[in-house]
Order: structure tokens, then C-alpha cells, then sequence
DNA sequence: CTTACACTTTACCGATAGGTACAAAATATC
DNA sequence: GATATTTTGTACCTATCGGTAAAGTGTAAG
């Protein structure tokens, strides 16, 4: 077994990350991901030998892990109230106030949605069944749990989509308190 | 004064922007383009001058001045009840409930933000402000219409993007449909 | 018919795209 | 310390990128 190195593979997945949320998926070029990473062309290739796509699927895959530890499993197994408080503080310093943009959601815009479709539908689909079980353990109904769901995630969507394009930050925070505000039946 | 020509600028203005909602700003060639709109490179660059910014810059004002005309106006002059059913079905039909992409949300989230913040911003606002309006002229308070409207403008937003990532229409229409019911006061 | 101008076609430009090849260097195993 | 394996740097490949130049074609006004 190897040493523990600087850079492995795990270590320079939220980089790239961080490019494809800055640039997209198809303004991120190969040489920005070297200077953004700091690492040549051949480690990048060593590392994922499936190129670019295969970097977007490690991304997109750390992030679903990220979500499944953080929020997820909390809204599957805490008590609904601590789960829902714990998602929306969550997002809220994941998103940074939505001046850090959701990439499954951004890749779900593009044309990309095609070649990583699965990851796509899985993490909005896992999102969404998480928050609807929480939901009807405080006391709602299966349908509308599940309707409110679905409006909160895509709330959440649409929150970094305004906050950015009107560069508020309090735009998203305002959103994200009415969400929550509805979630516990307000 | 020239006869109408098949082709003016005008006429490649919305083939260039559903070319951009399908690839998005960096993923669309001028090559890809000239295909798209059977436009050689010159005539590309006669119409524009300006080049790839250029052409988008003419798209999101193409798209202002639609919504403008079809949805804003109408919140702006016809009496509430009427202007948000009118604007409800409009975006839905002009989304195609969620499978056509809102481009000025597209770039919100793109770093080609900053290169067009202005039209992405103006836009927004003038679409809660006018929505805003309508809903104070309804009896709502002012404060509660601002939230409200944010909110809904988002929520359409955010629709799209769920609807697209778990590839499912009738997401976008049941979010829709609760928004609204809730700029009716349900 | 001629002149003027709008538009199109074609060839071309340097830069950069994603990706590969491969030798050198570093590291791990024995 | 010798050997096997990973990791890295560099050079290189073809294709395409956004954009330009200029000659040619069509149309319209005088």
C-alpha cells in the first residue's frame, strides 16, 4: 500500500468541481484543469482515463455522496424537525447563499443532461423521496409530502438561479425561509 | 428599402437562441451554428459583428421584448386574476413545461453571467416586479407580493430544472399548478 | 445600364481543444 | 539494493475553435 501522496484522486475531484461550477462543463478545458489543479496533463489522464466525462461522473458521484451523508440519510433517520432544520442550514452554507451553484442542477440545463442523465435523475429522485418520507412522518399526508417535496427541491433550484442572476444573496436566504417556513406547515 | 429577404437578422435570431438552449453559450460553435441556421460564416458575422457575445446579446433581447409583450405588459395592465392565468399558461407553453430551458436562467448560472449580467438581471427584475404588482393590485399586501413574487419566479425556474433532471413533464405542471394556487391565496 | 451597397461564399489565420505516447522520475515491494 | 508499478512532464497529434479577408453575387436606386 502506498503512502498517503498530496494528490490523489480523491483529493483533486472537488477541484475539478469547482471548475466545471465556475466555467461549466464544456467551458472547463483540459489546461484550465491543470492550472486549476495544479497537476499536468498526464496525472489528470492517469487518473481518469476516461477523459473529461469520466471526470464529470467522479464529480457528480462525490457530490451525490456528499448530499447522501449530509442530508439525505439525516432526512431518512433523525426526527423530521432536527432533519428539515439540518437540510435547509445544509444547503444554505453548501450553496453559499447561492453564489456557489448546484452542478446537477446546472448539468440539467445543459446537453450534458444526456451523458450523465442517470447521475441527474438519481440525485434530484433521492432528494426528493428523503424529503417526502421526513415529511410524512411529521404528520403529512403521502400526496401532499410528497407535492411539497418536490416544490422545495425545485425551489431550492430556482433560489440559485435568482439569487445569482439578480447577485442577492438575500434573495436565496428569503426562499430558503419560506421553504422551511412551509415545511413546518406554515 | 430592400423586399423582405428570406433571411434577415431578425429571422436567425431565435434559431440561434434555441441553438444555445440546447448546447448553452460555450457549447454552441459558430460552425454548429451556421449549420443550425443554414447561414454561412460570413453572412454570421455580417448580421453580428460582434461575434458569439454579440448574437447572444441579440437572443436575451429578442427574449425580453417576447416576455415583455406576453407576460409582463399583462401584469402591468390587465386586471390581476386574468394576467396570472395568462402568465401561468404563457410560461408554460413557452417552457414546453420544462422540456425548452429558460436561457436567461441558463446563464444566471454559467460564468457567461457576468459577461451579460445586465440583460439577465433586468429581466428578473422586471418579471417580479410586474408579477409584484399584479398581486398588491389583487389585495396583497405590499411585502407579502414581493416575497410571493420572487418566489413563484423561482419556483417556475426551479421547475424546469427537476422537470428536465428526472425528465418528467408533469413535474413542471403539478409545480405550476401549486404556484398558482397560492398567487390566488390558496 | 451603371453604380452602389448588401449579402454570401470560400479560403485562410493563429490559438486552443481533447487526447495520446513515452520517457523520466518517484515510489512501493521484495 | 534491485525490481515492479505508479505518477509525472513534455512533446506531439488531429480537429476544431472564434474570427478575418477578400473576391464574388445578387438586388435596388439613379
Amino acid at each position: 500500500m502506498m503512502v498517503r501522496m498530496v494528490y490523489e484522486r480523491r483529493d483533486v475531484i472537488p477541484l475539478i468541481g469547482e471548475a466545471f461550477r465556475r466555467y461549466g462543463f464544456e467551458g472547463t478545458s483540459i489546461s484550465r484543469l491543470t492550472e486549476h489543479t495544479k497537476l499536468g496533463k498526464g496525472s489528470l489522464y492517469n487518473f481518469f482515463p476516461g477523459g473529461k466525462d469520466a471526470m464529470a461522473e467522479a464529480v457528480l458521484d462525490h457530490i451525490h455522496q456528499w448530499f447522501e451523508t449530509e442530508i439525505f440519510k439525516p432526512l431518512d433517520e433523525l426526527n423530521p424537525s432536527e432533519a428539515l432544520d439540518m437540510m435547509f442550514a445544509g444547503v444554505s452554507k453548501y450553496f453559499r447563499s447561492g453564489q456557489r451553484i448546484c452542478l446537477v442542477g446546472a448539468f440539467a440545463l445543459e446537453e450534458t443532461r444526456d451523458r450523465f442523465s442517470s447521475a441527474v435523475c438519481s440525485y434530484f429522485d433521492r432528494w426528493i423521496h428523503a424529503l417526502s418520507g421526513a415529511l410524512q412522518r411529521s404528520g403529512m399526508n403521502s400526496a401532499d409530502a410528497g407535492t411539497l417535496a418536490a416544490e422545495v427541491v425545485a425551489g431550492i433550484q430556482g433560489a440559485i438561479v435568482l439569487s445569482r442572476a439578480l447577485m442577492d444573496e438575500t434573495r436565496f436566504a428569503a426562499i430558503i425561509a419560506r421553504l422551511a417556513q412551509r415545511c413546518r406547515g406554515g
